[in-house]
Formats: C-alpha cells, sequence, structure tokens
DNA sequence: TTGTACGCGTTATCAG
DNA sequence: CTGATAACGCGTACAA
C-alpha cells in the first residue's frame, strides 16, 4: 500500500528545466512567468500529477488553509446541516474542514480543541456543549481566530453567531395564546444551556404578559429515548395541558412519541409546536407546526465572520442574532371550547 | 488576531536545557530518557504549552494521522451518522478526519478527491455517488489505501463494506407477503444507484418466488421534496396498492406525506416498510416498520478496515456484507379481507 | 528566473 | 544506554 510517493516540485522542476521557484511561482500564479516556460511547467505538472503538499505549504508560508469545527455532537441534525453549510463555504473559499465531535462532554471538548490546536488551523468554529464553556481560555490562549455558534448567550472575547432564542420562542408561544390555549407545557431538554434558557423565558415572558402566569416546564435532557417516558410519567400526575411547546428537534420527537403512546390526539386534544424544522416534521401526521432556525443563515455567517478575522479584521467582537420563524403546519388548532376538534387551516 | 505563534519544540529543548531531539524523544516516549531529563522536558512543555505542529510532524515522517472522508452529501442523516461513527473511532485511534461532500455529483466529487490527496492523508473512506464511481482510477493512481462504503456492488480493487440489499429488502418484502398482500410498490429513489437495485433486485425476487409477478416500480428521485408530489401523481392513475416499500429514508418521508394528503390511512389503508431507522420513524404515527441499516456496524468495519491497510496489510480485497435487520412496528398490518382495519400487534 | 535559506519536527548517526 | 548533532522532508519567499 500506498508504496509510490507523489511527485515532488523538484522533480517537476527537473522535467520543466526550470528551477523549483519557478514551478512554485508559475502553479500559485503569484509571480509572472514567461507563457513558453509556464507552458513546460504545467506539462511537466499535469504528466507528474504534482500537487503541492499541504503540510509543506503550510509549514513555510505559515498559513493553513484548514478550519476546525467543533460540535458538542455529530448525532443530531442541526450540528450536522451546519456543518454541511459550513464545508460548502470552506469548499468555495479553497478552505477543508477538519470535524470533530465533544461527544456532548465538555472534558472531551476540552481535550478535543486541544488536539485541533496542533494542525494549526486557520480558524476555528465551535459550538460549545455547555455555557460555563470551560474551553473559552484555551481558544483565547491560542490567538486562532474563532467564532462561537449557538448555545452561548454571550461572549464578550469573540464573535458569536446565534439565533434570536427569546424572540422565536414567544412567537411560538404567542401563537398559541391566539389560537385561546391558556393551560401550556415547555418541554426542554436542559435548561443549563443558555439557548434553551432564553426560549424558555421568552414563552414564559409571553405567557406573563398575557397574564396567565408561567406555563408549566418540563426537563428531559438531551437524548431522544428518555424524553417519552418522562413526559408521560408527567402527563399521569398533571392536570392536561392544552398544548405543548418543545424546545429541541429530540425533544419534540419525544413528545410526538409520548402522545401517540398516551392516545392524545394532535392537534385534537392537544396542540404541539416543534423546534428546528425538518424534513420529518413536514411528512408527519399531522405535519407538525415549528419554529424553524435559521441554519442557512447561521453557517453562512459564521463562515464569512471567520473569513474575516482570518483576513485580519480587527473590527469589535459582535453577537449576531438571527431571526427563527415560525412555520405555521396542522399540529396547531384553536382551543376546542366544545366538542370541535375540526382544523380548518390550509397546510403550508 | 492570531499574533502569537506557539512554541516551537527548539525553546522547549533551551527552556529544558537539552537538545531538540531529547524533546522529541521524551515527548513522544520512542527512546528512553532519563527521569530527570524528562520531568525537565514536561515542565517546559507545559509552561510553554507546546505541541509538535502536525505540518512539520507529517512532512519529516511522511506519516499523516489524518484520514479523510468523502461522502455524497451531509444532508443525508445516513451518512452523517457514518461520519459520526468514524469520527469516534478516529478520536480514539488519534486521528483526525476531513471531510469532504461531492454534493450528490461525480464532477464534484472528483475535484475533492483531487484536492483532498494534497492533504496525503493516511488514507481515505469514500461512498460514491455514483456505481460508474469515475473516480476509481483516481483512488488507484494515488495509491492511497482506501475502503468503498455503501452504494458499490462490488470493488475489486480495494475493500467494500456494505449492507447486504438484496437480503434486507427480501425480508421486507417476505414480511409484507406473509401478511396476505399482494399488490406492492415499491418507492426507489434511482435505480442508478447499485444498491438501490440490488433491494429493488431483492423485493422483486421474494416476489416472484411467491408467484405474484413483480410489484410496481415509482422511481422518484434523490430529494425528499420532489418524492410526495410524484407519487401522489402515480397513485391517482394506478390501481390502489395494498403495501408501500420505501428504499431510502428520504423517500419514505415523501411517502408518508404522500400517503398523508391522499388520505390514505397507514396500515389501514396500505402498509408502510420504510428504510434505514431513524428516531422519527418511531416518533411517527403510526411508528414505521422499516429495514434498519447497521450503521455502527458499518463504520466501525470500515474504520478496522482501513487501519489494517494503513498498518500495511495486503491481504487480498475483500467485499464485506452486513446484515440489515426488519424492525417491526406498527405501519404493516395484515391485508384486510374485509372491513376489517384493526392491527392487534404490540409495539415494539 | 534562479539559488537557497528557512520553517519545524524526526530520525539516523555519533559521542560520551 | 543516554543525549547531542545534523541531515532531511518539501514548498515558499527573498535576495541576487
Amino acid at each position: 500500500m500506498a508504496v509510490l510517493k507523489p511527485a515532488s516540485i523538484r522533480e517537476v522542476a527537473a522535467r520543466a528545466g526550470v528551477s523549483v521557484a519557478t514551478v512554485s511561482n508559475a502553479v500559485r500564479g503569484r509571480k509572472r512567468v514567461t507563457p513558453e516556460v509556464a507552458a513546460r511547467v504545467h506539462e511537466a505538472v499535469a504528466a507528474l500529477h504534482y500537487q503541492a503538499d499541504r503540510a509543506a505549504a503550510q509549514l513555510r508560508s505559515g498559513k493553513a488553509r484548514v478550519v476546525a469545527i467543533l460540535v458538542p455532537s455529530l448525532e443530531n441534525p442541526f450540528f450536522t446541516s451546519l456543518i454541511a453549510i459550513l464545508e460548502r463555504r470552506a469548499q468555495a473559499a479553497g478552505y477543508d474542514i477538519i470535524v470533530a465531535s465533544a461527544g456532548d462532554d465538555v472534558g472531551t471538548e476540552r481535550t478535543r480543541l486541544l488536539a485541533l490546536f496542533s494542525w494549526r488551523p486557520a480558524g476555528i468554529v465551535i459550538l460549545p456543549c455547555s455555557d460555563t464553556f470551560p474551553s473559552r481560555p484555551i481558544l483565547e490562549a491560542a490567538h486562532v481566530p474563532y467564532v462561537v455558534v449557538d448555545r452561548l448567550a454571550d461572549e464578550p472575547g469573540a464573535d458569536l453567531i446565534a439565533v434570536d432564542n427569546h424572540a422565536a420562542a414567544a412567537a411560538a408561544a404567542h401563537h398559541l395564546l391566539a389560537l385561546g390555549h391558556r393551560r401550556l407545557l415547555v418541554v426542554a431538554s436542559s435548561l443549563a444551556l443558555a439557548n434553551i434558557r432564553e426560549r424558555w423565558d421568552g414563552i414564559r415572558a409571553q405567557c406573563l404578559d398575557a397574564g396567565i402566569g408561567a406555563p408549566e416546564l418540563l426537563e428531559v435532557g438531551l437524548t431522544f429515548e428518555t424524553v417519552s417516558g418522562e413526559l408521560e410519567q408527567w402527563l399521569g400526575r398533571h392536570e392536561r395541558p392544552t398544548a405543548i411547546i418543545a424546545l429541541t428537534n429530540f425533544t419534540t420527537l419525544g413528545v410526538m412519541a409520548a402522545l401517540r403512546d398516551t392516545g392524545l390526539a394532535v392537534p385534537g386534544d392537544v396542540s404541539l409546536v416543534g423546534y428546528d424544522d425538518y424534513a420529518w416534521m413536514r411528512a408527519a401526521s399531522p405535519p407538525i407546526t415549528a419554529v424553524r432556525q435559521p441554519v442557512e443563515l447561521m453557517g453562512g455567517q459564521a463562515w464569512s465572520c471567520l473569513m474575516r478575522r482570518i483576513e485580519g479584521d480587527t473590527a469589535p467582537f459582535q453577537s449576531i442574532r438571527l431571526a427563527g420563524e415560525l412555520q405555521l403546519r396542522l399540529s396547531t388548532a384553536p382551543l376546542r371550547t366544545r366538542g370541535n376538534n375540526r382544523n380548518h387551516r390550509k397546510k403550508t
């Protein structure tokens, strides 16, 4: 395996009858080269399938065309769709991406981050596992441009791209209140996460404004498996809510499963607003009304922002908050006052 | 930004009062070093936060602890879950992964692959976009260990890890036949893909064996959006099937949406078998009977296989076929002969 | 255009 | 057996 060594710049130079410097110049187009010489070089490059070794180029130039991306987990589609977008942007800009997962563990996050530095990446995109963000000092000390995405409430020492969670969740609550619902249950993954707290606060504020007191809250953890059981238990012990807001994609799934298993009809018995917007929400029966996070925009902004920093922009750090959008579908309906559980809104 | 250069091995050597060679030896533990000297070195390493530059290390040693992963798309959860598994294995083995997407396009696949070579990766995991696999010659020429995952029927020049699609899909068909269904519709993404063809063949063979002729077939393309419309159209023009098998996760979603919009009940009017097994299939109403692909196993095998090749194993190339597993849930039910559309199986 | 020093670890060779 | 010296890998950048 792998016995053939790739051609080096010296071999190309030899074949083209020029110096290595000329090959480098011709290939990268950084200096003018006689057309005739350029042709010879390109012939040699093609013949030998020459391609500069990135390790060598990076070592000498001090410029790495790599960006490291560290996410809490690769099992969550929200994170992977962000990666998809970043990869596309990176590709367009001639960068490659190194992807690492923290396995939802701050210790691992730290270890991974440290390991990533050995690449001397041009920049780092990080989605912290937790908003205590213990990796921050490491990141600071490394003096590598980085941008924080999602999850953090604020990050004074760096750029932050996040969603206006408060407003987005408030819109969901407002929607339900307008439909006449007064008995709301919020199913959250974990309030230890700043973005989840913001969502909760948004809903809570909306309810308090409406003069109906804070809604019920249930925290169920980060994985889908646990959600369903906990919710079923909760429902057995409390008066039934007329509407539920799930604060993440996994909790949305858990709520769907729990309602199904409890025999509660959506939206007949309970209205449901989900979070994040995936194909399965559109395919579900009924299709789920959901808060769509602007993933595409987030990824794009994160990339642009990081590139500016890499290119030396020293403008003050900024916290960008992007608007989420409530996608109205058929899982939410007016509170039925009598036996009316028909739903006549058109599907979207 | 990024003004502070990381400490070099020479600075560490100076601080510890030893040679750079000793630092290297002490850090990597490849040669014996007096405990006393080792302590001094480690003190200096810690104080300066020294970490060997991968580019330099790789350049000199010729060994790269990077594996490149090239997938058709990062939007498909099947591919991203594979990446999740590979990342975990890589991390454990001290490797990092570079992730690239071909954007479902063979031209891009080629370009990306070429670009990836510039890293001189220790190995490559590739999920080809198409089974014409035009990137194969490039891969061969590069003499880099690689393993092909999924999608290809056979790959004589390399190791292949795939699912026994024929058997898995046949099991799905058998299940439906045993329930009494005779009018089957298979919804495929594209028969241009070898793995999809294998699934189709498995179902077809099963039906022919049962003496009921080939089932109906509908090809709907690779994205979720198109599926639903095409299927609704098809249903309008053909006699209604009593059972549908969807051959990918996206087509499963499309079928679910189409059936819902057509007003057909699952499994009352139509039984449904989906493909791939995700949380949303368990959360759906009814939960979807599905062919589960052994993603965990595939990723694990792919990694192990690649590592063996990287370490120089020259055993003949092997094609590993892993068994898929039919997850029985509530979207499939016995063919109702009269007005019977009740379903009494226990949920799984 | 060219020569060549250089970046930074690794490793083979050599000295103690 | 420990530790030091120096060559080396390969592309880049600057002086000539």
